[in-house]
DNA sequence: TTTTTCGGTTCCAAATAATGAAACTCGGTT
DNA sequence: AACCGAGTTTCATTATTTGGAACCGAAAAA
């Protein structure tokens, strides 16, 4: 049923076990992999030792638990260096957010789903993984609608299978066709917003980030509570939130990797 | 029969290539990356397939270019959430930076080097190019000389085998004799300095973090700048640093993974 | 104490996937 | 029109992965 996996082979199936620990968001135990993978044991102890010893999964002797390793941090910051929208994005991210008062969240999609790549909370604003690097579903998110309904047809299709259609609250879409009402109405917006549809008493204002050609390279929002501002409160920031998202496109579009090391 | 590295594989050549990538900090075309590797063309163009069909590599067609993938992001997400260290951490970094409004570093040993996992700037935003996920060399920075002050030996031995020994100021150790005297004089006080030896006009002091039975899990750094403070400055913060340390160590050991998601 | 159980680890012949030299494609040059 | 070179595909050969089964060691049960 669920196995739509187009076969990457060793290399493929090592990162679907090295996937499976990081989802689980918790050290564990050999066994427990055992029973939710369908790898026979000898090669998922294989993949589980190569992958520990090229520093992708540490490995906890004293409680046999296995956990993504350090590595990966060290390449995520070559990641987000280099791409090309969060490091350009952030003195946007910070004006935005000096502005508003407000949390405010840059996202892009990766396989389907919404990931944010950078987020400023209020006052306190300095960069850590503990806040990107977080994936949700992208319909049911301001961020996630915005960049669906500005993608090219063919590709939002494919991202659209991959949704669970999970009603995370009573105001989540749970059919396409509800979506894609939501979809033509911020297409023709320009915006899109998050009415509760993720997490009760959440809310948000988001703007797709295009660059020349109608490409949508992600999404900007603003966040905040309902019993902190009501949805008409939230739209009085559209002008700054559409204006720093076409600012951070030009920035974006415009830019070369920098030379410095 | 000449295996230069501790090979794993396919999987290890494939992220060897991922390394690759990662390392040259800009986006790479194919034939700088088969200049750069010595796999034959055709294994070095599936690597490049494979790793970026499963989104470690992210290939932009226009330019024929290939970079770190936000896949890596996203594990690596899990990966510091995971850590035992950084999220227990954090609540006592900002405690530590308000208090002494300067620059706070966490740093980990990962592979004989310093990964920064977290850090807080200082009031004045001065250039510190440490940021999460950014690794530094262990034997001319603070957190990492207090590091390997208080590894065991062959711990120790095996990481300093993988320095390098740059001189990168006039400052830094270039043997490896000079830096055992600094690291003698470490473990007696029980904290280190950065005396300038990775880059010119940046000083620190630095703690280790202990769990219980002398295990070195990491170390706190409080960095400046020598316009703005001395070294005798600098050791005004020793008390709040030590006693931070101490309090993150005991966090950390008493710490069970929290269940929610 | 002795036996059993159960994670975790290792073995090895068969099955499969990786390898890489060479051939091919396709834009852009000479 | 022939050439060039980066990038891509082919295919017979070779090396690696595979996984059932056996093994190990510590802790629980007898």
């Amino acid at each position: 049923m669920n196995k739509p996996v187009p076969n990457d082979g060793t290399v493929g199936k090592a990162l679907e076990v090295l996937d499976l620990v990081a989802s689980l968001g918790r050290p564990v135990r050999f066994k427990e992999l055992q029973s939710l993978s369908d790898f026979p044991k000898a090669s998922l102890y294989r993949f589980l030792q190569t992958l520990t010893n090229q520093g992708m999964l540490s490995y906890e002797a004293s409680t046999q638990a296995y956990a993504p390793g350090l590595r990966l941090v060290r390449l995520a910051h070559a990641a987000w260096r280099q791409s090309s929208l969060a490091p350009v994005a952030r003195p946007f991210l910070d004006a935005l957010a000096q502005e508003t008062g407000e949390a405010v969240h840059l996202a892009q999609l990766d396989h389907g789903h919404v990931l944010f790549v950078d987020k400023r909370k209020g006052t306190d604003n300095f960069d850590t993984l503990a806040q990107a690097g977080k994936v949700a579903p992208s319909y049911c998110t301001g961020v996630g609608k915005a960049i669906l309904a500005f993608m090219p047809e063919p590709a939002r299709d494919r991202a659209l299978q991959q949704q669970a259609f999970l009603k995370y609250t009573p105001a989540t879409h749970d059919s396409i066709d509800e979506l894609a009402a939501d979809l033509i109405e911020i297409r023709k917006n320009g915006f899109a917003f998050d009415r509760e549809e993720h997490e009760t008493g959440i809310i948000s204002i988001a703007a797709p980030i295009l660059t020349d050609p109608d490409t949508v390279i992600g999404a900007l929002s603003i966040a905040t509570s309902t019993n902190r501002h009501s949805l008409q409160a939230l739209e009085a920031f559209r002008p700054a939130l559409l204006d720093t998202a076409t600012q951070i496109a030009n920035a974006a579009s415009t830019w070369q990797f920098p030379s410095q090391n």
